[in-house]
DNA sequence: GTATATATTCCTTATTGTGGAATTGAGTCG
DNA sequence: CGACTCAATTCCACAATAAGGAATATATAC
């Protein structure tokens, strides 16, 4: 179905910094003509996956994603197994929990935890790039080689000089952070954040993962080393309790 | 484009009662022909909307519908600035307290606060129906009366005996919340629950609404009018502040 | 009031989706 | 272990449907 492609792209073209987009930004971007673009709009709009404003203004995302997204997420063990884990992590190591889901295919960002109650951001349901974050990569190392080759292809974004873009050094890495344990994100995703990130498995397979982030002043080296035996342990946790809860669900 | 409502139509069978669905469920609930379906969740899965378990397993919806309706979320302004004033209203009520965002089309919830921090349950994104809850019925008061009618086009289901299914009625049950400034559900849902909620409004548009939840021993008549008054003072201080906050979003 | 930029509609062609029927594969039971 | 059953998957001839260049309508700027 060569509509859905085109579609997809469509879909791609609007991200949380630009959640807006008119009919001309879309054709330069995705390389359709603008009277192909608009058709597909029409029908997306029809099903509800898109919005515009007014009746001539721009485009943007319909929350029937969100919640076609809800049933999607309600089937997964790891949100309901990990909140808890995640929070007491937060109070051990005072630093901010991230936790992901992975279905197979994406590795999205799903609950945060931070010490300061600031929280004046709501949950970010982002998609996170695997190649450069904690979470990320703890997946892409628990996944079988070729499967995580697989995930490599698309050409990765330089987010930071640390970025590794390399597909080769990437599996490198990958072997390095399978062998250790738990993955390290040195400022690949940005100046000054590091993260240590461990996976979440349910009969043997990566169904999630879960991180610190931190400034690294306060991410040495050596408290890096403390704060993954932490990140293992409360991975192992989630892992075993998604086990013995019986869940059902998760599998890949 | 034919083939988009179709695929409307296989991706309103996933629910979160039941999130996974074989192909020949999809073909009875459908009403198309496996062939077809068949091609579509190919389509689907290619373009990682719905993914399948293993090689010939049951379907469900993926995870890049959880990240898009992330960047549909991230576009409005509601979550942001209510999720402080609905914490306070809880505070204030002792109540459960739900916030939804309305596009134009659909109601989802997106918050919920409350007051037993057991709160083993995620934050729910799911899509509520929106003639028999506390929000739905505040924010369909809330839109011209055309478009209200409009919504209430497809058969509304049932839930108890006080669910109100006449669109006739609920076109005069909408007028009274209007004259009320509050909307009530009354078990219309769930039996033994009542909500009191009020429409959040952007430059005279609906784009939520808060809502209190609770058992219908603590919701008296009386308590109701206790509470419409806090609720509709919070929605209103959130209405407020998205004027101020210079929220350009939520244009609809 | 005119110019310009942008969204929208039109219309013909051939590309693409359609779905009944045949096939393949996975379990299951004797 | 081999026949049976049930569902998922693939095939393919047919026709409907999407494609997209060009023309038109609409909003915004000047």
């Amino acid at each position: 179905m060569k509509s859905l492609r085109k579609i997809s792209q469509v879909l791609d073209c609007f991200t949380p910094a630009e959640p807006r987009l008119d009919l001309q930004t879309l054709a330069e971007r995705t390389g359709l003509p603008k009277a192909t673009i608009h058709r597909l709009l029409a029908s997306l709009k029809e099903i509800g996956l898109v919005v515009q404003d007014g009746n001539r203004g721009a485009y943007r995302l319909g929350l029937r994603l969100l919640s076609l997204g809800g049933v999607a997420l309600s089937d997964l063990d790891v949100p309901r197994y990990a909140r808890k884990p995640a929070a007491m992590l937060m109070n051990q190591s005072s630093e901010a929990v991230h936790v992901c889901v992975f279905d197979g295919q994406n590795v999205v960002s799903i609950d945060r935890h931070e010490m300061s109650e600031s929280n004046n951001e709501i949950i970010r349901l982002e998609r996170e790039p695997a190649y450069c974050t904690g979470t990320g990569k703890a997946i892409l190392a628990a996944l079988p080689e070729d499967t995580a080759r697989t995930q490599l292809t698309n050409d990765p974004e330089r987010y930071t000089s640390n970025t590794i873009t390399d597909p080769k050094l990437l599996m490198d890495e990958l072997s390095k952070t399978r062998s250790r344990g738990y993955s390290i994100d040195n400022e690949e995703r940005q100046y000054g954040i590091r993260c240590v990130g461990a996976a979440i498995r349910h009969r043997n397979k990566v169904v999630g993962a879960i991180s610190l982030t931190g400034p690294k002043e306060r991410f040495s080296d050596d408290r890096i080393t403390v704060l993954a035996d932490l990140i293992m342990a409360t991975a192992e946790r989630i892992s075993l309790s998604i086990e013995k809860g019986g869940g059902v669900n998760d599998d890949i």
